[in-house]
DNA sequence: AGCACGCCGACT
DNA sequence: GTCGGCGTGCTC
């Protein structure tokens, strides 16, 4: 028997199958999609099995399977399906795109020592026990009354005298498998559904399979929606994945899905540890767990049967993995098993995701929207603070109106949340007196300013220009860098209302384990007036006594340099507005700003999200942007770096000749030059269709494979383009 | 990833 | 004349 094997290596010169000869011990258990340990050159590793064949096809030797990692299937044939096309689709490497759906303990790794816990439990194994005294005697009588004892029960009593009985067989040791989370389950209200949700709901389980983008405003009840779909699914025995940014940040959102459907819900984020991760994992596998609620890896959860997959927040650029190979969406992952269980894929967000929105008016989606909330309230009231007029009444970072609104908020006992913009964090340069920032004349994003060699540059097609102190549109010499901490303006804030209680809530201070929900819970509990931080306060938190909801410095993620900067500013904008007045009082919103024109802040103050999406795509049209176009990048690295850059000009002119239809930008350095001592140059492609990009793209690769001075990386649709 | 093979510089 | 540099290639 000789079975096929893809060990761990990412590598492309080692991304195959390899055959090994199966014992004769080892033949009963071998099957497709287990994990195996085999000798590999001078190394052990492990590997997935990936074929099975009866008999030797021809003559060569072939070396024995070490031994077997898992008793059961690890990759089922879904999954297996599933890893080809993410090849495909991603030209990562294929043990990559199998590695990435796995919690850490079960991919492939040799001397992987995350396991299982036990509990071990003791019964009696016969009646007859002679008559025993002291310690024996009470472990005994414990049993006698209970039948089973745990062995926490007895740490207590002597474990000599329970080695004692269990070397006489007085007594039979079991051991139960051990889920390091404990959930309590506690009792839940269903919510009477408006007529607009119970509308989406009835749409959604009746059309069945499909994409659906639910467009429902901050505070209209998505959660209470997706719940509703997903009980529709479970009592037909199906199970769902809810996938959320990144759950740490929406624990609220896992309580409410805990309270309704208790133990079969599976929580898989990056706060638990991988023993942790390994055990909901487990559940999920068994069918223990039915809806499993996490971030982007959830997608591959190990289910038979899905009823429903839901992205909520499916706007956010979490869902793009772009860091370690292989770069996938979760969202296209989402298709395609939605295809595979014939089931539902449904996007929620309030701030659409202009690609979706796109697909859904032309009808490639069904388009559901939520256009109420369901406190029957309006949206909160926005003000926009001009901040060139207010920086010349005051110092520091708060203007007249916020400080007087957070004065209000703090004599009536109600909360505030206040945000500090840190996306694009002091890498522009802008100017203090009139807002101008500096802009690239081909690209239309801003400049980055290096400070090695003071000057400015546009990373999408190298343009670049030296710095100037004086502002080239008002005269004035105040041109300044950009960005400001949490801790600065949590001081001013405490100089400004000296009996207010603060919480200060940014990366350094939820770092620890379990910190971030203690601080939301604690805020919820009003044992604070202000909660302070970044971006975490921004999206899916839920408290009734917070009317004010202020941002120091909307405008600083329109200064990235990223096609996506208005997008993301309106997005994030619109969700940190919806924290305010959720419950019976209405809410206000006071948005500080540089540029109080700029549509993607003006448009936040009606909620006008349409008015944004019409007027993003005509400039997305207009400089072939996505939705219009794809993009990709290529990027290129090494440690020569003018051998990187002549190797790029050639790959750019290979995709000239091979290529039409494409539009080719590039080479130029990245914004992360270098990186180690490793120096990256990107292309960036727009295309409309993608034909005969992959099979180009593989030549390539193909030719650098073995190339060590050259590594090249693809990224389709790329998430950012830093 | 690791390890061997292989073809050119400074040395007991 | 050898020891050793890391470029290239292979691993069932």
């Amino acid at each position: 028997m000789v079975a096929g094997v893809l060990v761990e290596l990412s590598h492309k010169n080692v991304d195959r199958v390899f055959l090994y000869h199966v014992p004769e011990e080892l033949q009963s258990s071998i099957q497709i999609g287990i994990r195996v340990l085999v000798p590999f050159g001078k190394m052990e590793l492990e590997g997935f099995v990936l074929e099975v064949h009866e008999k030797q096809e021809d003559s060569m030797e072939l070396k024995d399977i070490l031994s077997i990692v898992d008793q059961t299937i690890v990759l089922n044939q879904e999954l297996l399906q599933l890893g080809k096309w993410l090849q495909n689709e991603t030209l990562g490497t294929l043990i990559s795109c199998y590695q990435v759906m796995l919690p850490k303990a079960l991919k492939a790794k040799h001397g992987n020592s995350v396991s299982i816990r036990f509990d071990t439990f003791y019964r009696l194994n016969s009646i007859e026990i002679p008559p025993l005294k002291g310690s024996q005697k009470q472990i005994v009588d414990l049993l006698f009354e209970k039948g089973v004892v745990s062995k926490k029960e007895l740490t207590d009593i002597s474990s000599s005298s329970l080695k004692t009985l269990l070397s006489k067989n007085y007594l039979i040791e079991e051991k139960k498998e051990h889920y390091r989370l404990f959930y309590q389950n506690t009792s839940f209200v269903k919510k009477k559904l408006t007529p607009m949700q119970e509308e989406v709901v009835q749409t959604v389980t009746q059309k069945g399979e499909g994409t659906y983008l639910l467009y429902g405003v901050t505070g209209s009840g998505k959660t209470e929606v997706y719940m509703e779909m997903i009980d529709f699914y479970l009592k037909q025995g199906k199970s769902s994945i809810v996938l959320v940014p990144e759950i740490s940040l929406t624990p609220q959102m896992v309580q409410r899905f805990r309270e309704r459907f208790g133990d079969s819900v599976a929580a898989l984020h990056s706060a638990l540890s991988d023993g942790e991760k390994y055990d909901e994992w487990r559940r999920i596998y068994r069918g223990e767990a039915k809806i499993v609620i996490g971030a982007r890896s959830a997608i591959f959860a190990p289910f038979e049967k899905i009823g429903i997959i839901i992205i909520d927040e499916e706007h956010s650029d979490s869902y793009k993995q772009s860091d370690p190979s292989p770069r996938y969406h979760a969202r296209d992952v989402a298709f395609k098993r939605g295809e595979f269980h014939h089931c539902p894929v449904v996007l929620g967000s309030a701030t659409p995701s202009l690609e979706s929105m796109a697909r859904a008016q032309k009808g490639v989606y069904h388009l559901l929207q939520l256009p109420e909330r369901v406190n029957g309230k309006g949206l909160p009231k926005v003000s926009i603070v001009d901040m060139n007029d207010a920086m010349k009444k005051v110092r520091g970072h708060f203007s007249k109106l916020l400080e007087e609104e957070i004065g209000k908020r703090l004599e009536r006992k109600e909360q505030v949340i206040l945000l500090l913009n840190r996306r694009g964090y002091s890498s522009f340069v802008s100017c203090k007196n009139c807002g101008f920032t500096f802009k690239c004349p081909n690209c239309d994003i801003t400049l980055t300013y290096h400070k090695s060699s003071n000057t400015l540059r546009c990373h999408y097609c190298g343009y670049g220009e030296k710095v100037y102190t004086k502002c080239p549109e008002c005269g004035e010499e105040s041109l300044q860098n950009l960005g400001v901490g949490t801790q600065k303006i949590e001081e001013e804030l405490q100089k400004l209302f000296s009996q207010a209680r603060i919480l200060r809530m940014d990366y350094d201070t939820t770092s620890r384990k379990g910190m971030h929900e203690e601080m939301i819970a604690s805020f919820k509990r009003c044992e604070y007036d202000i909660l302070l931080g970044t971006q975490m306060v921004a999206k899916g938190l839920d408290f009734s006594q917070v009317t004010l909801v202020g941002v120091i410095n909307a405008d600083t993620s329109l200064n990235i340099p990223d096609f996506r900067s208005s997008e993301n500013t309106y997005s994030l904008l619109s969700q940190v507005a919806g924290r305010s007045g959720r419950a019976e009082k209405e809410g206000m919103v006071i948005l500080q700003t540089f540029n109080p024109d700029h549509y993607a802040i003006s448009l936040v103050k009606n909620q006008d999200y349409l008015a944004f999406y019409q007027q993003e795509m005509n400039i997305r049209r207009r400089l072939k942007y996505p939705p219009y176009y794809y993009l990709c990048m290529i990027r290129m690295s090494g440690k020569d770096a003018s051998y990187v850059f002549d190797e790029a000009l050639k790959i750019k002119r290979s995709l000239e000749r091979n290529l039409s239809n494409v539009e080719i930008l590039g080479p130029c350095s990245s914004n992360l030059f270098r990186v180690n001592n490793i120096f990256r140059y990107q292309i960036i492609l727009k295309y409309k269709t993608d034909s005969e990009l992959r099979k180009v793209f593989a030549k390539i690769l193909e030719h650098y494979q073995a190339n060590s001075k050259l590594k090249v990386d693809i990224d389709f649709n790329p998430s950012q383009m830093l």
